[in-house]
Formats: C-alpha cells, structure tokens, sequence
DNA sequence: TATTGTTATACTCTATAACTATA
DNA sequence: TATAGTTATAGAGTATAACAATA
C-alpha cells in the first residue's frame, strides 16, 4: 500500500544553506594563463615600487628612461608604440621627466611635427643606476626560480604577447 | 709656420645630434620579468575583453563569480584575500552582480558581522558558460605554445607570486 | 578591543575627441 | 590628406579613512 501524500517537513531551523568556506578553493582562476601572468606582474611591480622608492621612478618611467637611454633621438611616438602607451599619456611622463632635468625634447632633425627625446648628464645617471637596481631587485621577484626556469619563463611569456 | 688662431667655424647645419631611431630596442625591458609579465596579462586581457564580451563580465567580475561558484557561502572578506581584492571595492562588484540577479549576499550562518554570497541558478549558469568559454579563449591566448609549455609557463608563473 | 561590511572620497591609470603644426 | 605632439576630459581601477553592527 502507498504511503499517504504528506506535505514535505518544513526544513529543519537552518536559517540558510548551511555554507560555512573554510579554504578558499581558486583552483579555476589559477588553471588561466592570464590569471597567473596578472598575478605574477603585480607581485613584481610590489618589489618595484618598495625597492625603486629611493629613485622616485614609476615602473613606466623607468621604461621610458630606458628606452631613450637606449635609443637616444627616438620619437614619443616610437616610444609609445613600443611601451604600449598612448599618446596623450606620455605627455605628462615627458613633462615629469624634463622638469626633473633627466630628459630633453629636442627638434627632430628630419621631420618638423616630431621631437627627438635624449637624456641628460644627469638622466644618463639615474638610468644606469636604475637599470642596475631594477635587475637586482629581478633576483629578489624571481628568487625562486632557477637561472635556467627564469630563462625559460621570460621566453614563454615572450611567446605569448609577441607577435610570431 | 703655424696656422693663425682662428675662430671655429659654426658647426655644419646640424640643428641637433644627428640621431635618428630606426627601430627602437628595448632588449633592457625585455629582459625583466616584470615588464613580460605586465605585456603577456595585457594580452590575455585583451582577449578576454573582446572573447567575454557576449556575457558582459569583466575579468574581476569572472573571478568573482567562480570563486563564489566553487565556493558557496563565501563571505566578502574572503574573496578579498584571495583575490587582491579592497573591500571597499568589492562592495560595487557585488552590487552590480547583485542586481543583475546572478548573486545573493544571505546572512552568514555563524557571524552576524559577515554575509555569505551565493549564486542564484541563473548565476551558476553564467559561471558554468563563461567558465567555458574562458577557457576556449585561453587556447587562443597561449595558441604559439605547446601543451607542455603552458603547463611550464603556468607552474613558473605561480613559483613567483604563490608564497612558498 | 577587533573585525565585517559599508560609505565617501581621492588618486592614479587608461581612453577618446579635437586642436596645431608640419609632411 | 595624413601624421606628431598636445590639450582637455571622461572613465576605470585602486587606495585610505571612518562609521555602524557584531564578535
């Protein structure tokens, strides 16, 4: 014989789905490349910005210092389309950096519209002192790391935003 | 008989230091860390946005929504230390994701301080399908790398910003 | 007293449109 | 007409201080 329908128990007195997280699972996110890639850059940008606080440069300054250290004469726009920056924004850099006396506009001397960017005695200085801080402080981001993983984990990284 | 002191000649008409960039080197850059790994999460980013934009999430509003998938009853305090993440700033996030009906903040069981967020079926859906799709557009992202390297990458990766 | 979630707010970063001087 | 540099401005992202409710 067929047990009598009965309204189902109202639930017991759990005020909610019981849900109590005692470890946060974030297994997902750390399956994705760009998770990881995003994790990691700001991890070294921390090391930056506690390591190159003597300088007062921005991770973005010291790339814009050292791409004119090393290609002096070069133009704002060859210096945004290789950093990623967008023209407007590299205006304020600039200015930053001239009143700092490290960096000079000078006239571009084939082409009227363009500036020519070099460094100053001075902006030569910072950036050599920089370059070598910033790569002592890569041996502290990548402390971890074997010489050979490290090697092996910029070419990967290049592989990934580098076009082929 | 020795030639009469004489002024020098005006420098030939080089208004500036000859200096013309052909093409810009940032090998210093590229040898950081740092910088590859700012450059390849812009990129993954920049799929992401573009491969996301049917479901209309933000990278940040994805990792919300599957660390609440995998996690239910989360409270706020949590998803902010597992994902870097200011409470302050978080607040919007789930008031957007909230008002979208995809999550529900419900009144932690055992501290009355703290809310335990869930997802509504329409929120596991979403999880599940961009979840998914994420990952397809990870294929895309790490398309010139092998299996094998992606894992190496990914591994690397983690050696760097995971505490060990 | 310490912690959770929240508000308000400020600062930085990034993005778009439009102007000028020159090519 | 197209491009280089610039201006102004808007939007997104990230940061700190302070408060109410609860532990």
């Amino acid at each position: 014989m067929p047990a009598a329908r009965m309204p189902r128990p109202a639930a017991a007195p759990k005020p909610t789905p019981e849900a109590i997280v005692e470890e946060v699972d974030t297994a997902f996110l750390e399956s994705l490349l760009g998770y990881n890639a995003r994790r990691a850059a700001l991890a070294a940008i921390s090391v930056f910005l506690e390591g190159m606080a003597p300088f007062a440069l921005k991770p973005v300054e010291l790339s814009v210092l050292s791409v004119i250290a090393h290609n002096p004469g070069v133009t704002s726009r060859q210096l945004c389309n290789a950093l990623g920056i967008l023209p407007p924004n590299l205006v304020g850099l600039l200015n930053t950096l001239e009143k700092r006396e490290v960096v000079v506009r000078k006239p571009h001397p084939r082409d009227g519209r363009a500036m020519g960017l070099h460094l100053t005695p001075a902006g030569q200085k910072l950036a050599r002192d920089a370059e070598k801080k910033v790569t002592e402080l890569e041996a502290s981001v990548a402390a971890r790391l074997t010489p050979a993983e490290l090697r092996t984990l910029i070419a990967l990284l290049k592989k990934v935003y580098l076009p082929a």
